[in-house]
DNA sequence: TCGCGATGTAAACACCGTTCGCTGCTTGGT
DNA sequence: ACCAAGCAGCGAACGGTGTTTACATCGCGA
């Protein structure tokens, strides 16, 4: 591995400052608006340049969706961590409430990665934001093993088989049953419908402050699997 | 109420032709390249012509976005009241089935009502979206209430006051307790998650055929509020 | 020091949404 | 039956976009 010479420093610099321009543009405008024109104008460069860089605005927009889901899996498993000795209904509480806070927050990332997909296009599954994406629900996925582990998730009456969801508990941990990967499923995308809605503004019509409500709803969602956070050790 | 003339007819067969083929340029290239010249040239029609029938590109996307609404929500009424005398628990299965494959199988339309929104748009709270979403919601209610009155409804141990919620049950019918608008509220953002993450292919890297997942999901969500399908009165 | 590849630029291309001024045609009233 | 008014539609243009191409310039390894 060869020292990183002068040239190659200027240019990690100048990536860096590309993406950080885009992503503030990104901010202010959205991921539809956004102009490679005004990123190059922002940055003192033609916008011809930025095709050194970037082969496409796509592969521009793939590299902010890339980061996105680091930064949100990176928040998820910041406040799943902050406390590691807390009760483990604690600490998925704390993963879930981050989900919902860091998209809230940040509604134009959120949107950007799991906003409306390009027709077209399919994430290949080894790409970048496949990947970004199992990070996201791997961030989950300990929280419930270890409950299981202690017994104390309450798992569905009968579950029929799923090919698929054996493979995802087999990937999760050894010895997993089904049940849990599918309670690890369920809780993510029940979060992310409530998250969705709240962030993209649906749940406006209900009034203004929805942050009591949204928490609520995640309570309800815990409990569901037998989880009581908040109460030694529900 | 004069007789509609000629050429209000034939505005009327124009404005319905351009809605026709946005929708079906709309579900080959997606609402972000959806193109007004495009539109016209499909029409034998200059693009300056569109400007008689709509103010702008965004007033012709909002016009596609109560058209989807009103779909989705057709789709799910009719769902819900194609078998009138079977048990509420069997059509309300029946109605979170149909808007999921009604995503499933319109993706685009259903990224264009709930995906990504624009970042300065609010939508008014009276606009046509508005009232189209709360028809959405509006399909599921009944049911919710139907079941509630039947003491069918396993209901949550505790649920906090919110202002917001009790306006909500109110709204939905007289008496109705919030504890039950929530499960309304509860019930139909967890479906749109899950929903969301199989129409926007959030789901693929699980394997190619998530139907059987899906349905799975479903059921454990009505299990959740005591509802079982197919049991004659589960 | 030379030469090559990387970096950046200006100009152009094709496309986009949108506006403006104009031509006909439909219509309602005289 | 005719006429003025309004509506539908058009061509041309404007400012914007992403992208390509040919050309200059600079940093670096040989």
């Amino acid at each position: 591995m060869p020292a990183p010479t002068r040239r190659d420093r200027l240019r990690a610099e100048t990536l860096d400052e590309i993406k950080t321009v885009s992503l503030s543009q990104l901010r202010e405008v959205g991921a539809a608006q956004l102009s490679l024109r005004a990123v190059a104008a922002a940055l003192g460069m033609s916008p011809a340049g930025l095709y050194r860089y970037f082969d496409s605005r796509d592969a521009l927009l793939t590299a902010l969706i890339t980061d996105a889901f680091d930064r949100l899996a990176d928040a998820v498993e910041r406040a799943r961590d902050a406390d590691p000795a807390a009760d483990v209904a604690d600490r998925l509480f704390a993963a879930l409430a981050a989900y919902r806070r860091w998209a809230v927050e940040h509604p134009q990332e959120f949107g950007l990665i799991y906003g409306t997909p390009v027709p077209g296009y399919a994430a290949p599954p080894d790409g970048p934001t496949s990947v970004a994406t199992r990070r996201v629900g791997g961030a989950f996925a300990p929280l419930f093993v270890e409950a299981w582990q202690q017994g104390r998730l309450r798992q569905p009456d009968e579950i029929a088989p799923d090919p698929a969801l054996a493979r995802y508990a087999a990937e999760l941990h050894p010895g997993l049953p089904p049940a849990v990967a599918a309670a690890v499923l369920g809780v993510w995308t029940r979060l992310h419908g409530l998250v969705v809605f709240e962030a993209f503004g649906h749940l406006r019509w209900l009034g203004h402050d929805t942050a009591a409500l949204a928490e609520q709803q995640l309570l309800l969602l815990l409990a569901e699997i037998g989880l009581r956070p908040g109460s030694g050790a529900g």
